[in-house]
DNA sequence: CTGAAAGCGCTTACAG
DNA sequence: CTGAAAGCGCTTACAG
């Protein structure tokens, strides 16, 4: 900058001045700085800036995991938020794992940015105080319990419930849940929205948890099936698990929906032309995303944001993976539809 | 850092030493100072650090779209290996457009990263100058023409060429290739594998070029298809290219394998339960962004490193969605088995 | 409308 | 083994 204003005869404020479009500038004076920042092929220094503002323009993203759709998505809907408003986003990645995100947030932290937007792993030792420090911070897609800061929901129980009573209504009674982890508020969600579904149905819950992986879940969906040879629909945790779900299935010589029904809870760009396509709880990840991103602009703004549950609605697909239930067949195995 | 060198009753370059454990402290200060900054609630601030050292110890990812697997992939293989070193990485999605790849250049820039890793896009500007600013850049997946900087690249040609050599030596002649942008690299190098390996059979070749998106290649593969009674397969540029080529021929009233062979390029979860497994080339993404990351130290250790083409070789998956071609049927369409 | 001074939080030479 | 000084590149008051 100190070369820009000698090469232009000015002093560095004037071009500092220019550059932020701020302050009575003259006309003239202008036009002699913008055409030295171009001779002297000037390149801003955001290090200086964020030293000097004792804030950098960056919101840091702290997920579990970008190969998770889920997250891809929420990364690019709150990017394109942020980006209009001039503001960086940081991705990082906690691994599910609470040492690694406590140390990414250590990271991110000493960018010292402007605000955080956190779903927080399983076993998330996070406090308000941790968050507080970072002046601006929401939550998405996971809750903390005790922790006075907005996040951004869907909302799970209902969601549950609805694809739970779809299943219901085609006539099944001995339906399986395969869960995320025991502890994850995501899984405390759905969970008592497929409980109440089947209570209210007078049937009984039956429940797995997983590590919310594809291969937990084909192994635990097999373990399901051979314990409760009764059992005759699955819903399925995530994305991932309803994979599993189907591979499970397959292993077990098992046709969804002929043998087994199935429905999922998210979204996939295959469930939608998988034979059968599957019938599924659709999130609005992305509407998730910009409703997390513009809570913390409105914090940023002072405005009043609500510490509380903020929910986004998620829809219901019915496609073609939930038929009426029939007997399955114990002691012969079928191979599936060949084409 | 000055309140913990008044509450250890030293400097402030002492306490920097201690933190960066460099040079000679005492044990006894060393550990007062370690007291001290627990007890002042001490939290380092990069951005000082940064401007002083006039590096920050960053680099910057820049990606055409996280939403895109293959990107989420490299994304946290890269992370892994810079994480070790201490780096942190900057993700930025230029939209694969290229004005907006310049403006997440500068913004990268402005932060004065250590380096740069970039899979350009399509009709990328960046020039050898661009990227010269960087210390150390490394491109990954997609090449620029002329451009002096290592690139990381699977064997494109080579894996084409026997992708679809498994479709002609199962007895096909007449096979479209459903490619990507005409002049992005990476269509560029799988065209010329697929051709020479159809001359080589005495075949035609067939290409469609395509935005690379499964709504783009459906209408391509539909085209083909209305066009070419005669096609009896297809190669697929990439997941979701293949899953337009699938959700195409459904359309049509096709069946793959039965009426079309299918095979693609790189690998999602779903096609290996898809019935029928798809057949693809396996690019191995995780090895991919290893290379590239650790290229890029490399570079910053000042160890030599060649600026061309780095090749990590892909593998061909064979599963089940290649058959003998048989000849389509004109007038009638069939409806998918359904189960 | 423009400039001189100070300082954001660190680390790099340089002394002792 | 430890400290005083200077400065990385910017912006914030404060003068004029």
């Amino acid at each position: 900058m100190k070369t820009v204003a000698a090469h232009a005869g000015v002093s560095a404020q004037t071009v500092s001045r220019v550059l932020r479009g701020t302050g009575y500038v003259s006309e003239a004076t202008r036009a002699r700085v913008l055409a030295s920042v171009a001779a002297v092929g000037y390149r801003p220094n955001a290090v200086g800036r964020s030293l000097r503002a004792t804030r950098t323009p960056m919101v840091g993203l702290l997920i579990t995991d970008i190969t998770n759709p889920f997250y891809a998505t929420l990364h690019k809907s709150t990017e394109a938020v942020f980006r209009e408003r001039g503001l960086t986003l940081m991705l990082l990645n906690s691994d599910d794992d609470p040492a690694t995100e406590r140390t990414q947030l250590d990271l991110v932290s000493s960018y010292r940015p402007s605000g955080l937007l956190v779903a927080p792993a399983v076993h998330s030792t996070l406090t308000t105080e941790d968050l507080a420090g970072f002046g601006a911070a929401v939550l998405v897609s996971r809750t903390l319990p005790g922790l006075a800061v907005p996040s951004v929901v869907t909302n799970e129980p209902e969601a549950m419930g609805e694809a739970t009573r779809a299943l219901l209504d085609a006539g099944h009674r001995r339906i399986v849940a395969v869960l995320g982890p025991r502890d994850a508020s995501t899984t405390l969600r759905r969970e008592s929205g497929y409980r109440d579904a089947v209570r209210a149905a007078g049937a009984e819950p039956i429940v797995r948890y997983t590590d919310q992986t594809g291969p937990g879940a084909r192994a635990a969906i097999r373990r399901a099936l051979q314990a409760d040879p009764g059992l005759t629909a699955a819903v399925g945790f995530n994305a991932p698990v309803t994979e599993g779900i189907l591979r499970g299935l397959r292993d077990e010589g098992l046709e969804c929906p002929r043998d087994v029904s199935v429905v999922g809870f998210t979204d996939a760009p295959w469930m939608s032309f998988y034979p059968p396509p599957i019938t599924v709880v659709g999130q609005p990840v992305a509407a998730m995303g910009e409703l997390a991103a513009r809570l913390l602009l409105d914090v940023l703004d002072g405005k009043p944001v609500t510490p509380g549950l903020h929910v986004v609605p998620s829809v219901l697909l019915r496609r073609e993976s939930v038929a009426p239930p029939r007997p399955r067949p114990h002691d012969e195995k079928r191979t599936p539809c060949t084409s």
